[in-house]
Order: structure tokens, then C-alpha cells, then sequence
RNA sequence: GGUCUCAUGGCCGAGCGGUUAGGCACCGGUCUGCAAAACCGUCUACAGCAGUUCGAAUCUGCUUGAGACCUCCA
């Protein structure tokens, strides 16, 4: 069974309900990192989102094909006004070759992807692994008469282009508006358009990587190798195509031109993008220094932050808010997600113990519809989490004999809860790994105090409790027995 | 400078013309040897000004403030 999910289309501007080109069937294009250096918790962001989306639609009932990409091929940035490839550059500095860099910084990533329990994508193409399929796109651009070579190199003809297709279709961007604003690039004697952009790049006697072409040594430019590999996965046509806010101008309008001017036909019927992670209302960024990485805040040693959160409530603070909302970080917010996450956990865990009764006092059917609607609504995290505190709530009350439910409705309620708690907003369900030999000793102290209460043996009992959390563990007393954490 | 987005209660965050978002904190209660925890309940905001409407946080205009993109960027 598929549900009907409406998706914000950032081509248009509106929600569209998804149908897909082949019927049961999805592909989603998303475009994933340079492994340059570990990624961010920015990033990390996007690729939850993504994680989020894919599985709403495997939810959904749909066979997903998620496609999301390496970028493996450094391409020439001109921030500080020098051209150098992002990968050569860290390679230098870190005395790799740039394969290297880029394998170490992949094992990375995915360490990070399962860190925060993300779903495995259908597959992650590189860039370098493509370099034939980005020359036939460029070649058939060239053919097309969307581009020229000069000195080596491609550029994409954007002025002729114009005249048959709409660039700007994306990002709203009026070229000849902005001629005038943008700044001086270097090479852009190269070329004949301002706006034009590179397809290849004729190689530096210093660069790390080159390969061939019919065009001599060079480089892919930067937006060629989402439209070589988005093209040979799941063809010229396809449903999503998602990445980051940053990406929408130039890199994803580059490449609906590069698809248009090569297979003439946009790309993807929907564009998705996801917003940024702020610190400080700013967009965290490499550059700014804002930014944490997704381990330092795992492991408390982040300077932005007192303590250690573990992925799970990242990842549920994160789902809190919606995918097309900047979000701030800020040590506050993780600990209210912390906790209230827990709440929702706790419930959970509470179900299997609930008493069912002959009928239910409150309508389960509604309250699951709520869970659907919210995610079949733009994948409204939010929502469905405010939905999800609503079982919350009504679980505790069961459990404290204010509400009932029956036996047919807890199984129903049970197994939702764990599919949009663990499945779909991804939180994993495994325990917290405690040392295994600190269990059996904390069995016998909570058992010894135990005994001292028993005795009414306030002194002893209060000393265990009171020494216990000098250490930091602290002993919750309930009706079912004694709890640590 | 250009293009665009956003401004919600103590904090974080939904909301897409009329109905309680939700979480955290606070406060009140239940429970408890005490404490903590847990649970229940309460708190009712929409930057400012004007307009449209029977009715606006939600639409329009202006003002103020913040941010993003325009250059590598998730």
C-alpha cells in the first residue's frame, strides 16, 4: 500500500503530491559530501534529513533507488583568491595523496552514517569513478551547442543556453541582474559569459589528480559529476533530487542547465532542499569555525557544549524541527530533547506492560492517522513527534488506570509507536551500553540498600544513595523497585 | 549592492484564515521514610504599524531586526 505524501517543490515553489515516473517505484538523487575533512554536524544535518525522507518513502510502500554521491574529485575553489582543489589542498597539508584523503575521510563518513542511524543508501557513486560518463555529458553538450573549449577547457555556453532555456529556473536568479554584482573570478578571461561555468578544467602542472580527455589533461568541474551519475543511475528523468540549501545556486541550477543542455529535459520533478544547522542564528560553517563535529559532541569535547549527547538525541532534536527550517544548536535545546526523548522511550517501553481492558476510551485509529498525516505532510517530523507525546500521554494514563485501551488497539499502538519512533524519525532502539561489570555490583548495592530500607535503616540507606551519586549515579526509588542511571 | 527567506510564550520549535501544536523550564498536584525520579495538570505567545476579512500568528503594504545565496560549501 503507498499513501499519497505531498512534497514542498522548491522548482515550484509549492507542495506537490508525489507521483512517481514509474509507478511503486522512487528515485532520489541527493547530493552528499567532499571528503575533504570530516564532515560537520551541518552536514551531518542534511544527511539525516535525506535519511528521513527515504525512509518516510520506504514507509510509504515505495521501492526507493536512493542514489547519493562521493565527491571525491577536488574542484577548484577561489576563496582566497588561488586556485586550488579542495582534496589537493588538504592532502598537501595533511602529506596524503588525495586518494588517500579521501578514503580516509569516507571511512569516516560512513562510521558517522551509522553513528547516527542512518539508512545505508541504494548506492554512493564517486565522482572519480564516473570520469567517462561526465565526459559523454559534456561531449554531448559541446554537440548540442550548450558549450566551447578554450585552452584545454569546457565552459558552459550560459548565454546560449539562455536563449533556449530558462536559466535561473531554480533559484530565481536574473543573470543579466547580476552581471554587474558579482565579483571578479580569476580565469574569467576564459570566459565569454560571466555566468558561464566549467565542464572541464584543463590541468595545473601541481594538481594531484588529473585524467584524460578529448580535450587534454584536466579536472571535472564541480556540477557535471551530479549529472554524469544521477543520469546513469536513475536516468535523464527522475522524481527527487535533493542537497542542501547552499547548493541551490549555482550547483543544482548548473545542473538542470547541464541536463537540459545535454538530454534536453530537466533532471528531477522535484527539487528538495534541506536547511541549515545554525550556531548563534549563523549558519555553522567551516569558514566561520562555528562549526562541531558529529563525534566531538558525542563525546563531550566540543567546546560549544558541557557535556556529551549521544547521536540519539541529536537525531531527535533534529526532528524536531522541520527539514526546511534553519535550526539553532544550543546546549539547551539538546537537553530538552534529551529528556523528552526519554519520555517517549520510556513510554514505549511501557507498552508491554500496559493492561488492556474490553474497550478503549480513547480513538487509536485517529491518533495513528495523525502519525501518517504528519509525515505524509512534507515529512512534518514535528508534528508526528507532537503526535507521538499525545500516545505518550495517553500510555501514561492508561498505565495509571485514568484511560483504557483494548487488547486489538495496544498491539496497534505498539507496533506503531515502534515503527515511527525506530523506523521512521530513525531513533535507534538499542540500550545504553553499560560497563557489563558495573550491573552485577550495582545489583548487590541496590540490594543492600534495599535491605536497609526494609529495616527502615534510613542512615545506611541514605549513605548508599548519597555515595552513589557522588559518583554519579543516581538512584530513582519507584513502586516496581529501584532504578540507577 | 542584487535575489530570497525568516521574525511565535522563559528557552527550543510546529503552524499555510476560524479548533489545545509539542518538548524543556516554571508553578500546582499525585506518589514517596525523606529526596530524586516518574506521572497528571496549569501557564496561552505570535516584531511594530496600517489594511483586507464576519474572523489573521496565518493574506496585503510599509517599518524594524536577523539570516541565506550571489565565491568552495550540506
Amino acid at each position: 500500500m503507498e499513501h499519497k505524501i505531498s512534497i514542498y517543490n522548491s522548482l515550484t515553489g509549492k507542495k506537490e503530491i508525489l507521483v512517481p515516473r514509474n509507478e511503486h517505484y522512487v528515485g532520489m538523487y541527493v547530493c552528499g559530501p567532499t571528503l575533504y575533512s570530516e564532515p560537520h554536524m551541518g552536514n551531518m544535518r542534511t544527511f539525516i534529513n535525506f535519511d528521513l525522507v527515504f525512509r518516510c518513502l520506504l514507509h510509504a510502500g515505495y521501492k526507493v533507488k536512493y542514489v547519493r554521491n562521493i565527491t571525491d574529485a577536488g574542484h577548484i575553489t577561489n576563496s582566497a583568491g588561488q586556485e586550488e582543489d579542495s582534496i589537493g589542498k588538504a592532502a598537501r597539508a595533511e602529506q596524503l595523496q588525495s586518494l588517500e584523503i579521501v578514503y580516509k575521510y569516507n571511512v569516516k563518513f560512513q562510521e558517522l552514517q551509522r553513528l547516527y542511524n542512518m539508512l545505508p543508501p541504494s548506492i554512493e557513486p564517486t565522482a572519480t569513478g564516473h570520469i567517462q560518463e561526465q565526459i559523454e555529458i559534456i561531449e554531448k553538450i559541446l554537440e548540442n551547442g550548450y558549450g566551447y573549449v578554450i585552452n584545454g577547457s569546457v565552459y558552459f555556453d550560459t548565454k546560449k543556453y539562455m536563449q533556449d532555456y530558462n536559466y535561473g529556473i531554480l533559484s530565481g536568479r536574473k543573470v543579466e541582474e547580476q552581471e554587474n554584482e558579482t565579483r571578479a573570478l580569476n580565469n574569467q578571461e576564459e570566459k565569454r559569459f560571466f555566468a558561464d561555468f566549467a565542464l572541464w578544467k584543463k590541468a595545473n602542472p601541481d594538481d594531484m589528480q588529473i585524467w584524460r580527455s578529448p580535450w587534454g589533461d584536466g579536472n571535472p568541474g564541480w556540477h557535471i559529476e551530479c549529472t554524469a551519475m544521477s543520469t546513469k543511475y536513475l536516468g535523464k528523468q527522475f522524481d527527487i533530487h535533493g542537497g542542501g540549501m547552499d547548493l541551490k545556486f549555482p550547483h543544482h541550477e548548473d545542473e538542470i542547465a547541464q541536463s537540459c543542455g545535454s538530454f534536453g529535459c530537466q533532471p528531477a520533478s522535484i527539487w528538495m532542499h534541506a536547511n541549515m544547522l545554525n550556531v548563534n542564528g549563523q549558519k555553522m560553517s567551516k569558514s566561520l569555525g562555528n562549526f562541531f563535529l558529529p563525534k566531538e559532541i558525542v563525546e563531550g569535547t566540543s567546546s560549544l557544549f558541557q557535556k556529551p549527547f549521544p547521536p540519539n538525541v541529536i537525531r531527535f532534536f533534529m526532528m524536531q524541527a522541520h527539514y526546511r527550517s534553519t535550526l539553532d544548536v544550543t546546549e539547551k535545546g539538546l537537553e530538552a530533547a534529551e529528556k523528552g526523548m526519554g519520555r517517549l522511550l520510556e513510554a514505549i517501553s511501557l507498552l508491554n506492560k500496559l493492561p488492556s481492558s474490553t474497550s478503549s476510551s480513547v480513538d487509536i485509529n485517529a491518533l495513528l492517522d495523525s502519525f501518517d498525516k504528519a509525515i505524509q505532510d512534507d515529512f512534518n517530523a514535528p508534528i508526528l513527534i507532537a503526535n507521538l507525546f499525545e500516545a505518550v500521554r495517553y500510555i501514561n494514563l492508561i498505565n495509571d488506570s485514568k484511560e483504557t485501551i483494548s487488547k486489538d488497539d495496544l498491539i496497534k499502538l505498539t507496533e506503531a509507536m515502534s515503527t515511527f519512533v525506530y523506523d521512521i524519525l530513525g531513533i535507534s532502539s538499542e540500550d545504553k551500553s553499560q560497563d557489563n561489570r558495573l550491573g552485577p555490583v550495582m545489583d548487590l548495592v541496590i540490594n543492600l540498600r534495599d535491605q536497609a530500607r526494609e529495616q527502615k535503616d534510613w542512615t545506611t540507606s541514605d549513605k548508599i544513595r548519597d555515595g552513589l551519586s557522588a559518583a554519579g549515579i543516581i538512584v530513582k526509588d519507584s513502586k516496581d523497585g529501584t532504578k540507577w542511571s
